[in-house]
DNA sequence: TGTACTGTGTACTATACAGTACACATGTTA
DNA sequence: TAACATGTGTACTGTATAGTACACAGTACA
């Protein structure tokens, strides 16, 4: 799924019930020019900025990061995580490549929990 | 440490004992202009692209990611992995971000010696 | 003492990024 | 049917990124 077609997609089945999702709307209300996420939803340009983006993802409801990585980014945010301890988390990330959901999950949830 | 005066001072420490660590010389083998190197090493100028910082490591056999990290960046793959799974990843990040080193250290050997 | 190598100052450049501004045709509604 | 709202095409812009090219003064050494 491409970044532009989800945001349509997304806006278009608000706008059902609530014409406060023009796109015209929402662009005034994210802070850019209609002609500009005209285009962008078309993917006739790039994602907007990272600044833009989560501005979207609050208008619409949807998880920032998820529509971060629809754009090609990461959070600047999670970067400043990894940059902070660089050798720890790049060790951690490239051993959980591999492993399935459910396995990360287990992790997320034992930390969460156990008395780290 | 910023990224400049560390990779100066990795190189001139190698220079004592290697003549091929000259600026000129190393500029060379990582494929960029001596006046760019010198300017980088003295903060002239914002670090190289990270292409140009992997091959910088290499040579200097330092840690990509912590010469990334210096940079302000990080690294393109750990970041493509992310993107396949952003909410799992997120989540985790955040959890992990106020964790001491040796928590996280221990979640990594968990993993690597476990059955996950 | 001249050749070769060292680091550096100045000027310039090509490409990407992140949009704006305005005009236009079409559609809606009061 | 006038006024307003909708999405979109075209043209343009400022700033950042990631460097190159060339000249120059100082140092080493043969």
């Amino acid at each position: 799924m491409l970044f532009g077609n989800y945001i349509r997609e997304r806006r278009e089945k608000r706008k059902k019930s609530d014409p406060r999702y023009s796109l015209r709307q929402v662009a005034s209300r994210i802070g850019v020019e209609p002609a500009y996420l005209s285009k962008v939803e078309r993917g006739d340009v790039a994602p907007p900025s990272e600044a833009k983006i989560i501005a979207l993802a609050t208008e619409l409801d949807e998880d920032p990061d998820v529509l971060l990585a629809l754009a090609g980014k990461v959070s600047s945010e999670l970067q400043d995580v990894i940059r902070q301890r660089p050798e720890l988390f790049a060790q951690l990330i490239r051993e959980l490549k591999e492993l399935p959901d459910h396995a990360i999950l287990r992790v997320v949830r034992e930390i969460r929990d156990g008395d780290w």
